[in-house]
DNA sequence: GCGATGCA
DNA sequence: TGCATCGC
């Protein structure tokens, strides 16, 4: 019999994480529903999970809380409820009183305070409280039977933390969660906190002396930096840490027996779910109670709960080995991390069959029987997040030779604005499963789901048009990209050092500088503070505001340069900050000390437009227009001594692709010529001819170029051009008299995306753009500049990603040591060994320009170099 | 226009 | 969370 527990859930906290996670929900006569519907579905996978025996749901009440009384501007600036979730609590309210699930709250008390009072309570009795929240300020009443659960990303993901898992995350205990609140402050809430000390500051410090009073009592020992602002401001750190801490003395009536959680009130759910129009969560009614469905007895809904087995004999294994070879297919799912390897393999041989679960870690010939199917060509895989598999494979020495589907891949090519692509979110939106999380349990769900969205998924790529980009191109797409953030960039780490060290020394020399022109020390990195000192203390001009103070980019800053000289240090400051903590601290942090090289990760369902993305680090915004920046490029350098880092870049793709797909014959025309495009729109716009077309001229021209395929407004033209707006505009106008078919295709393009409800590319990727019908009009103006951009970006990624499946094959099939390292949007990286350049670079030219056949020629540029940096064009 | 990162 | 800055 399990032990008795106590589930606590902050109301509060989960019905806000709700409203904003869910999309917009209402019934046919407008209520909206959202919030409580997305609160029902998380409560029902708690209730589910962990068998609660005692169940209170805490809400808050009043304005006024003892800690307005302390402190007056307690949440001032806290915005009002909005109605469309006001509207929602008595609903939720209703749902609870049916679920037989008791409700507390009290006049001037916050959620928070009553559920630390009730897990004291349960406490005192000997019984263990779980308490759910969204709110990390309830880490501090975690203690040995205490345990939080708060929501991740989403709602319906959650993390446990426990008094280990407190330590580990914050490296300290969770009375200290205070401690540090206290000092760091929070802006949500308003509490002041020390200014300038941030989240790894006050970290560093109550690791160090353990509670505030103690910081201020040893402050003299701190640096200087610390030490005048603890000094200072002591009075508002205290003031914080009693804002900040949970009070568990409400004056409650307590007795478990009032919490103790008798199941819910079937029939009554059923009868406000269907008012609420809860369709899946009646037929979930109608399946567990057993009630009768008043339809029909078809509509029985599956069950997330999965059917599996535990493998463990030799004998088991080997005959699932053949079931495998034999079916030809299965649907793996992996659990376990990428350092240590996997943990379990979920593998289930076909659509109704049994899920088996393999204890890879603890038995050899598990993993065996799995890294050996994954690598024999006559198995398919079926996954959810295929290149996750092939690193968690790579581990063991091992690779997946027959990826067949990936479940997120193809969510995200059906709907590539939707960013919750995990397994779970897929489940619930394409077949309305909840999954258990944590566990065997869940691991077998997670397989088995692997099926039924394989066939829907596969169905809509079909019907969509995106059958063939599926498979063509993104699928194989997945072990092009393993392949690169495996084998990685080399850099240089001596360099990166004497970088670290020369950029050091610059900063330090400005911050100086900036101190003694101010007048006194402060934080530049803060926005705050900085305009605090310029615009209040020197008094320059506000030239303008941001919603939370005076803007202080580097616009306003270059427009301020002429009054003061600390204008232009702090720009320079603001570059070479930049350059050390994202570029050289942050590469740094990044080298594998295995590898000694940087293996980034690229997404692949990440952004709306089908580009790939990078990150850890983001490799795709190295700087290269500033030389300062550029530099950074010297770091990266050939795997081994004697190779050439090659880059391959596509010249004018986006208007190559926008003259295509207009088939505007002036633009054509001058690309088939082999013009300079931006002086001959300069020749357009200003209708002179080519030869008189001056620097600025081609300037002006390039850059409406480019806000055409970045799809800006005249507003962001005149911005970016420093022109009245009108005029911009004009030269916008110009630009659609000459090349009348871009305009053509730009009123066909928005018109098609408001009929179809999406944008389409080359290839028939799509993009839904509901915003396109707004009735706001900047929002309708934003819909129609993605309705154009889109499918030229788009485009411009179908086309490099065709280019590197195709490389990278051919590499392959030839046996080349040359290896594919980065891509950068319309740029593809190489190392290269020299006795290979010339059969890499003809190679490469011809993938690459021959992708896909347009009206206009696709034309490379190939660099070739001892680095990133010194890349040099070659014929 | 998009996405990633670092900082307070 | 918002701001600022890098790339394409």
């Amino acid at each position: 019999m399990s032990p008795e527990k106590f589930l606590i859930i902050d109301g509060n906290s989960l019905v806000h994480r709700a409203f904003h996670a869910i999309p917009p929900l209402s019934t046919s006569d407008g209520t909206v529903t959202n919030a409580v519907y997305g609160f029902t579905n998380m409560l029902f996978k708690v209730l589910r999970e962990l068998e609660p025996t005692y169940i209170a749901v805490a809400f808050d009440k009043g304005k006024i809380t003892f800690r307005h009384a302390t402190y007056t501007d307690y949440k001032a600036k806290r915005k009002a409820t909005p109605p469309e979730l006001r509207s929602q609590f008595p609903l939720l309210k209703e749902v609870l009183h049916h679920m037989r699930i008791c409700t507390l709250e009290l006049e001037n008390f916050e959620a928070d305070d009553i559920i630390g009072t009730l897990a004291g309570f349960a406490d005192g009795k000997g019984i263990e409280s779980i308490v759910l929240t969204g709110d990390r300020d309830a880490l501090q009443l975690v203690s040995p039977r205490v345990r939080v659960l708060l929501t991740k990303k989403g709602i319906t993901e959650m993390e446990e933390y426990d008094e280990g898992r407190v330590w580990d995350r914050y490296g300290v205990s969770p009375p200290q969660i205070i401690d540090i609140k206290g000092l760091m402050g929070d802006t949500s809430d308003n509490i002041p906190g020390v200014p300038g000390i941030g989240e790894k500051t006050a970290l560093k410090l109550i690791q160090e002396y353990g509670t505030i009073e103690n910081v201020i009592a040893e402050a003299n020992k701190l640096p200087t930096r610390w030490r005048n602002k603890i000094i200072e401001h002591r009075d508002l750190a205290q003031l914080s840490k009693k804002l900040a801490t949970i009070d568990r003395r409400v004056p409650l009536n307590m007795d478990m027996e009032q919490f103790k959680w008798p199941g819910p009130d079937y029939p009554a759910l059923l009868d406000i779910f269907s008012k609420l129009e809860f369709k899946t969560l009646v037929h979930n009614i109608i399946n567990k109670a057993g009630l009768e469905d008043n339809k029909n007895g078809q509509d029985e809904l599956k069950t997330y709960c999965a059917k599996y087995r535990r493998v463990s004999s030799e004998e088991k294994l080997s005959q699932i080995r053949s079931n495998c070879i034999a079916s030809g297919m299965v649907a793996l799912d992996l659990s376990g991390t990428r350092e240590a390897g996997i943990n379990y393999a979920a593998l289930s041989i076909s659509p109704v069959g049994t899920t088996y679960l393999l204890p890879v870690k603890e038995q050899v010939a598990a993993l065996d029987l799995v890294a050996d199917i994954c690598s024999d060509p006559r198995v398919k895989v079926i996954c959810a997040d295929g290149k996750e598999v092939l690193w968690l494979l790579h581990r063991h020495n091992r690779t997946l030779r027959n990826l067949d589907f990936d479940a997120q891949l193809a969510a995200y090519l059906l709907n590539p604005s939707m960013s919750q692509n995990s397994l779970a979110d897929l489940a619930l939106q394409y077949l309305q499963l909840v999954l258990p999380t944590g566990g065997e349990a869940a691991t077998a769900a997670r397989v088995d789901t692997l099926w039924q969205l394989k066939q829907l998924l596969q169905q809509k790529l079909v019907e969509t048009g995106m059958d063939r980009l599926y498979y063509e191109v993104e699928l194989p797409l997945v072990t092009v990209l393993a392949d690169m953030e495996m084998e990685g960039v080399a850099v240089d780490p001596q360099i990166l050092c004497n970088m670290a060290e020369e950029t050091g020394r610059q900063i330090e020399g400005l911050v100086l500088e900036i101190y003694r022109l101010a007048g006194e020390e402060f934080n530049i990195n803060s926005p705050k503070q900085l305009g605090d000192i310029l615009f209040n203390k020197m008094g320059l001009p506000v030239i303008k505001k941001t919603k939370t103070g005076f803007s202080t980019d580097a616009s306003v800053l270059e427009e301020l340069a002429p009054n003061h000289a600390i204008v232009d240090k702090i720009l320079a400051y603001r570059q070479l900050a930049k350059l050390k903590s994202t570029y050289i601290d942050g590469l740094f942090g990044l080298i594998n000390p295995t590898s000694g090289r940087i293996h980034t990760t690229f997404h692949q369902d990440v952004t709306a437009t089908g580009r790939l993305s990078s990150s850890n680090p983001n490799l795709q915004n190295i700087p290269i227009r500033l030389e300062e920046g550029r530099r950074i490029r010297k770091v990266f350098v050939p795997h081994r001594p004697g190779n050439l880092i090659l880059t391959a870049d596509y010249s004018q793709i986006e208007l190559r692709i926008l003259a295509h797909m207009s088939g505007d014959a002036n633009l054509i025309g001058a690309f088939k010529k082999g013009q300079d495009i931006h002086t001959r729109t300069a020749a357009e716009v200003f209708n002179v001819p080519m030869e008189q077309v001056t620097p600025e001229m081609r300037s002006r021209a390039k850059a409406v170029n480019f806000g055409i395929v970045y799809g800006i407004s005249d507003y962001g033209l005149s911005r970016d051009i420093k022109v009245p707006r009108a005029e911009a505009g004009k030269y916008i106008r110009s630009y659609f008299e000459r090349y009348s078919g871009v305009k053509e295709f730009i009123d066909r393009k928005i018109s098609e995306a408001r009929e179809k409800g999406y944008t389409t590319t080359l290839l028939n990727r799509r993009r839904y753009l509901p915003d396109i019908v707004s009735r706001n009009r900047v929002t309708r103006a934003f819909g129609e500049r993605t309705a154009i951009n889109t499918p030229i970006q788009g485009s411009a990624a179908d086309i490099i990603k065709l280019a590197m499946v195709r490389i990278h094959g051919e590499l392959k099939r030839r046996h080349m040591a040359t290896k594919m390292i980065l891509q950068v949007h319309d740029e593809l990286i190489f190392d290269v060994p020299p006795d290979e350049l010339t059969e890499v670079k003809k190679l490469v030219r011809e993938y690459m320009e021959n992708a896909l056949h347009l009206d206009v020629p696709l034309v490379v540029d190939l660099k070739l170099g001892p680095n990133w940096y010194d890349v040099r064009k070659v014929p």
